[in-house]
RNA sequence: AGGGGUGUAGCCAAGUGGUAAGGCAAGGGACUUUGACUCCCUCAUUCGCUGGUUCGAGUCCAGCCAUCCCUG
């Protein structure tokens, strides 16, 4: 009953002309962003995607991002909101645009970021194809990030909650949907939208943040890749830096540059994966310092802040999600491909990986590590 | 067959008469909308075996076993 009338009081007529879809999954973030869009007034619908049946990637319907329990928590949120709901199955796309891609990065030995694939392709792609077919010029998300304009271009900026912000996973983002898109969260906390949840009643409110990969629960990405693929990897030799065998694994697959855990190699000190050659299917182990290096290329480069490099320019760069940003500068090249150069040698610079380079809060743009 | 060395956890390894360090690996947890990294916790009631000396033995003594090196 207090919902109702709180819902009353917002300003209904305010901006009614806009209509604005929100992506829902479930959560307590996604719920709040509604929320907030409700109350702002907009002309808005819940929608979930659903990106994956749990029985095709072989896990039970508990803790993935567009399970059956997600789809309630998210229909239910929509429900107190009074905005219509509706799932909408991308499942196809999900497997071409993300999983299939996810598949093929590490068969060619770099290391991807699925969630940077499913912002660009699935939420920022299909999602905004099929948000404009319905007559929806914007859509809104639990994202922390804000998107401001500056000078005639729209830009990124990091989530005024330093500690939540997602700003990494958004570079891919062009003009074209950065205006046409809302992240509601962008100037709140985290404890804010989970006070939020709790004072609307949200049945998610205390529903604990999502992590590791949502199409893989149980983080044992190695074992989906086998069964997904069908194909066992196969064991093969671990190399010391001079080349020399110094023991077995169970499939290069399973490494990642910089990677510790899982090698089962004793010796006086740890080893790190340096490198690994899916056709001779080695992985090459050194001490932690011969993971250090300078330089990276990236390729894939979207530009947000400029609208391309024609000089070097000084730059902060991320090289993975949780990781502060690292002062840089980053050089144009013909190829369309980025050199930078770091001031400082940086731990196990991964291909696959995505590289998002700031300006303060700003992100001058971004791309992926080749 | 003789001479010498060495046997402590999955691997390496401290310990030299007073009640089993540490590292690596492994397992668990924290962190985290990717993979990693990192951090925290756990991990030998027992020191090759059997006796002996001693209030007390991984430490000293004897025998045996295993293994490595050297000499025929």
């Amino acid at each position: 009953m207090t919902r109702r009338l709180f819902l009353t009081a917002v300003p209904v007529k305010a901006v009614m002309d806009k209509k604005v879809l929100i992506a829902m999954s479930g959560g307590v973030d996604s719920s709040v962003a509604a929320f907030l869009t409700r109350q702002a007034g907009y002309d808005c619908i819940g929608v979930t995607m659903k990106l994956f049946q749990n029985e095709d990637i072989g896990v039970s319907k508990v803790k993935t991002c567009c399970s059956l329990d997600d789809v309630e928590d998210a229909r239910s949120v929509a429900r107190h909101l009074g905005i219509p709901y509706y799932v909408f199955n991308f499942s196809r796309d999900f497997k071409v645009q993300v999983i299939d891609r996810f598949v093929a990065a590490y068969e060619s030995g770099t290391t991807p970021n699925p969630c940077i694939d499913c912002n660009r392709y699935l939420k920022f792609g299909c999602l905004f194809q099929r948000a404009k077919a319905l007559g929806f010029e914007t859509i809104a998300t639990g994202h922390y990030a804000r998107i401001e304009m500056r000078s005639g271009r729209y830009i990124l900026k990091k989530a005024l909650d330093k500690s939540k912000d997602q700003s990494y996973v958004l570079y891919m983002l062009t003009q074209e949907q950065l205006a046409q898109i809302r992240f509601p969260l962008g100037e709140l906390s985290k404890s804010e939208v989970r006070s939020i949840a709790e004072t609307q009643g949200f049945c998610n409110s205390e529903k604990p943040d999502s992590q590791d990969i949502c199409f893989i629960p149980d983080g044992d990405y190695a074992a989906f890749l086998e069964q997904y693929t069908g194909k066992p990897y196969q064991t093969g030799d671990v190399l010391d830096l001079f080349g020399q065998v110094i023991g077995h694994h169970r499939g290069a697959v399973q490494y990642t540059t910089g990677q510790r855990k899982g090698l089962g190699l004793a010796l006086n000190k740890p080893v790190y994966v340096c490198r690994k050659d899916m056709t001779a299917n080695t992985v090459t182990v050194g001490p932690e310092q011969a993971l250090y290096s300078q330089e990276l290329w990236a390729d894939d480069v979207n530009w947000i802040a400029i609208d391309h490099l024609s000089a070097p320019m000084r730059v902060y760069a991320k090289i993975r999600y949780r990781q502060t940003e690292q002062p840089s500068t980053v050089y144009p090249d013909e190829s369309g491909k980025i050199r930078l150069l770091f001031d400082k040698p940086q731990r196990a610079i991964t291909a696959g990986q995505a590289v998002v380079l700031y300006d303060g809060d700003t992100v001058v743009g971004g791309g992926m590590i080749c």
